[in-house]
DNA sequence: ACTGTTGCGGTCATATTGGTCACGGCCGAC
DNA sequence: GTCGGCCGTGACCAATATGACCGCAACAGT
């Protein structure tokens, strides 16, 4: 199993994100883009094809949003079909009964369009590490094992963060932010937080830069403009 | 769904151990016992009971080896029947393609017996978080919100002590931070013990790691934050 | 209406401090 | 005696506070 590559079937229906998404795979080691289908009876039809043909898919990167049937009824018919291939879910819709599904169902990753490329090799390498763990043993010999298995599978590996920014103030001002119910300003942040209001900046801009938070201008009051920032939801 | 008990269904064959598990639900708050079945069919019917009565279960224990079906199979036939309901499996069987079966049913834990109760309470308590943490919000923000659930329904708070670290000085550490009232930091730790900074930290990062320690950073100072930790009640 | 003044936040350079890493030594086990 | 595991050391890296300076808007006086 370790020694072959993961062979992966693309479901989903538009065309160019279907191109996308396995040009994506080949730009990674170890996985081999099987097959591409574009709704839900296709993608068993290929399923069971696979099978037949002595190569079974490993792995199904699955659309929710397909025109026939829905991404978690296409996991469910591959359950009762008896199928253990593994599925890294991909959509657009964030409702929360749709995520329970998809636990339910043995959904391993879930991917939120739209992603980056440093996203999705994320997910995917954080599977082939998952198997790689799985394989290295021939049998759990303790509940660590499992832990550890299931642990690579979800632990989320935090992406590259830019220089100057730590994992904890981030996390420390994004908490903050969600919960104003007004737009705050970097002195608020500063004061509420107990940080310098360089720091409270630098953060704040980050945010505003990669689309978190919304920036505005605020007037009336002497001295130059406040920028004001908002969690966007 | 976050504020009434999950409701456990118990599908075990030996009397002796499904009491046991019982009666370690009721130990736990937020969970209740809400029925036993002795085989997968008797766990099948029940499951359709419950939701007929307008009860459903939340959540199956349920031990692999059962007289009239697998517990994987179970499962599949719960998927089947568009069940959403999570599982957490209890097995002796320490077997590879088990495990790659159960991450494809939507199996959330995965037990090995014999367990001991606060390994059992943990898996349960984690499970526990991860419903809080979904119910805490109305919909997905972000790919990290939808990381951070999945993380909490499967790091591991039990990993095992990784190298570099002694079971004698792990336990100086963990004797001296209970004791303590207020959050300490590395070199506070250092100076009462008698270790090095960068002993110290390996240490209270194992420690934070596994969920044993809080961490903070500790801002107002020049200089790079320092962090703080706390033990964990 | 224009202009200088004032006040406040943005910006930048620098000092400061703790985190991080790689290496080496010591001690116990086999 | 050698090997491996645990800890300390010191150099380097990273994240923060500080304070001086800049820019912009309001305000007041002419």
């Amino acid at each position: 199993m370790a020694d072959r590559d993961i062979r992966v079937l693309v479901v989903e229906d538009e065309a160019i994100a279907a191109e996308a998404h396995a040009a994506y795979l080949d730009r990674l080691t170890g996985f081999v883009h099987a097959g591409t289908a574009g709704d839900g009876h296709a993608a068993l039809r290929a399923l069971a094809a696979a099978v037949a043909a002595g190569q079974p898919i490993d792995l199904v990167l699955m659309d929710m949003t397909l025109p026939d049937l829905h991404g978690l009824d296409v996991s469910r018919r591959m359950r009762a079909a008896g199928l253990t291939t593994d599925i890294i879910a991909i959509t657009a819709v964030r409702e929360l009964h749709i995520v329970r599904g998809a636990v339910a169902a043995g959904i391993v990753q879930y991917l939120i369009k739209p992603f980056t490329y440093a996203t999705f090799a994320q997910k995917l390498v954080q599977y082939r590490d998952f198997r790689l763990q799985l394989a290295s043993q021939s049998a759990m010999t303790s509940q660590t094992d499992v832990d550890l298995a299931f642990a690579s599978l979800r632990t989320p590996t935090d992406l590259p963060r830019p220089k100057g920014l730590s994992e904890g103030t981030l996390g420390a001002v994004i908490e903050f932010l969600k919960h104003q119910t007004v737009p705050v300003s970097s002195s608020e942040v500063m004061d509420q937080l107990g940080i310098s209001r360089v720091t409270a900046r630098r953060y704040l801009e980050h945010l505003a830069d990669t689309g978190s938070l919304d920036r505005s201008p605020r007037y009336g009051t002497p001295g130059r403009p406040e920028n004001e920032y908002a969690w966007r939801r």
